[in-house]
DNA sequence: GAATTGTAGATTGTCAACAATATTCTGTTG
DNA sequence: CAACAGAATATTGTTGACAATCTACAATTC
């Protein structure tokens, strides 16, 4: 209910932002959050009322998280929350590790030396926290990190495309970036990183980039390969066939993917 | 006028088809073949009248072509036509090239005999089309050979990627694969594709797929170079600062292209 | 008792009208 | 004559209502 509180509030001190893309954010964040879960549907008339606005600008804004991967529409039914099979998520993290590495390369050969200066403190800082086992700080310092790069790339269209994917990962809800080993090894990563970048190495930065991502996709291999043990182990449930664990179609078999 | 008829009637026919998707595809087809041109606005009312619905539906599609980077949306004025600066089609050009790389890989290392024959009856039947001349054809069998890798890959977020950068480029309106050298050029390196698919070499089949996209892209820098130079000797026209030629206001100016 | 058909409720698909905003034209003024 | 103010017009933004469709449940039939 506050949500609705927020829209009209923002809708007020700027009357230039259309609702569509208020509702749209609104969504987006509920949805990253997990406050509609994976294979959930969303109900327009309810979410309209929910957000104070009329079912049109929530079916807009439904269409373009449709076109972003976020939802998927199925005809006369609705829309629902996508739900990522294992494979989906190791196509994703290929995809934004080609996608960082030709951003890192971009950033490296434009040779700014403001920005190398920069990602060296963001780094820094990264070392702090650490050093002191803050892996709060240490995720949102990442965060800002690779931001700082897709930005500095100047090349909007594989920017626009690494913000998109990186929130199509978050749909699979498995936090990746955790234990004192990860993190000491993202931040040497990121030191390889920085390293080409400062010394003007397009071809460093590239290879550097997209080879942290990889090791983030083998991080969630190896996460994915523990819960699916771990299922196994713990109830035996009728799993049906490994290998086709992607359940929940929204309706009929429109879902299944594997 | 028509193309009412179409919709209407493929709207009796399988009403399972919701109208946005009818006028999405409508839309996008008056985009890529330019009745629409590249800067030009999208008029809701206009448009619905034409296609015969109303402006729910065309503000709909709309919106899920902007995400598709068609079109850009300009609030309380309207959505317009995308215009792609060189920059952005070189840009568009390097990620196509990547993504072509990881998905004719994936092909490789499947290793799927029946998909290399099926390649490599393409690649004889525009070896043919390329000797007796034919241009059209050869462009037409080029298509389905690209389709064909992006299908087989069987890398469903990679593939809709590369379809859909595909169609960014055509706003561009610059054909590239012209002339007989081009396609040679193009021919020899669709057999160094095919080669390392058929000997389900990975590596050689990502760089040669890349290769050949990024070949594409070398053929437009020279396209946009020789229509610069030729701007520039037929009008010398005040052709803003070399570097900030990225423009794309929606409103003023939205007519040059460089 | 199981399967099937019919009906009621809920939800999406579409539309036309109204409100808000931007653009254009015209008349006035310096 | 140029520049500006203001009205007229065109266009987008938003809404509520209606139609079409689907889901779930109950009654009926074999």
């Amino acid at each position: 209910m506050d949500l609705k509180h927020d829209i009209r509030e923002s809708l007020a001190r700027r009357r230039q932002r259309p609702l569509v893309l208020e509702v749209r954010d609104a969504l987006e964040e509920m949805i990253l959050v997990g406050e509609i879960a994976a294979g959930e549907r969303l109900n327009e008339a309810a979410l309209a009322e929910q957000l104070g606005v009329s079912r049109g600008p929530v079916r807009e804004a439904a269409r373009s998280l449709e076109r972003e991967g976020l939802v998927e529409a199925v005809a006369n039914e609705g829309v629902y929350v996508r739900r990522l099979s294992p494979q989906d998520g190791l196509e994703l993290y290929d995809l934004r590790a080609m996608i960082a590495g030709y951003l890192c390369a971009a950033v490296a050969e434009r040779g700014d030396a403001a920005v190398a200066a920069e990602l060296e403190d963001f780094h820094a800082a990264m070392g702090r926290a650490m050093e002191a086992g803050d892996e709060a700080t240490y995720f949102d310092l990442n965060l800002s990190f690779h931001d700082r790069i897709a930005e500095a790339a100047a090349l909007p269209r594989a920017r626009a495309l690494y913000v998109s994917l990186g929130k199509e990962v978050r749909l699979m809800r498995l936090k990746v970036l955790t234990g004192p080993e990860a993190l000491r090894q993202s931040y040497r990563e990121h030191a390889r990183i920085v390293e080409a970048i400062v010394a003007g190495d397009g071809e460093g930065a590239r290879v550097a980039g997209a080879a942290h991502h990889a090791s983030g996709k083998q991080r969630l291999l190896d996460r994915l390969r523990q819960e699916r043990g771990a299922c196994h182990a713990q109830a035996g449930h009728a799993d049906p066939a490994p290998g086709e664990g992607r359940a929940v179609e929204p309706k009929t078999d429109l879902g299944r993917i594997t």
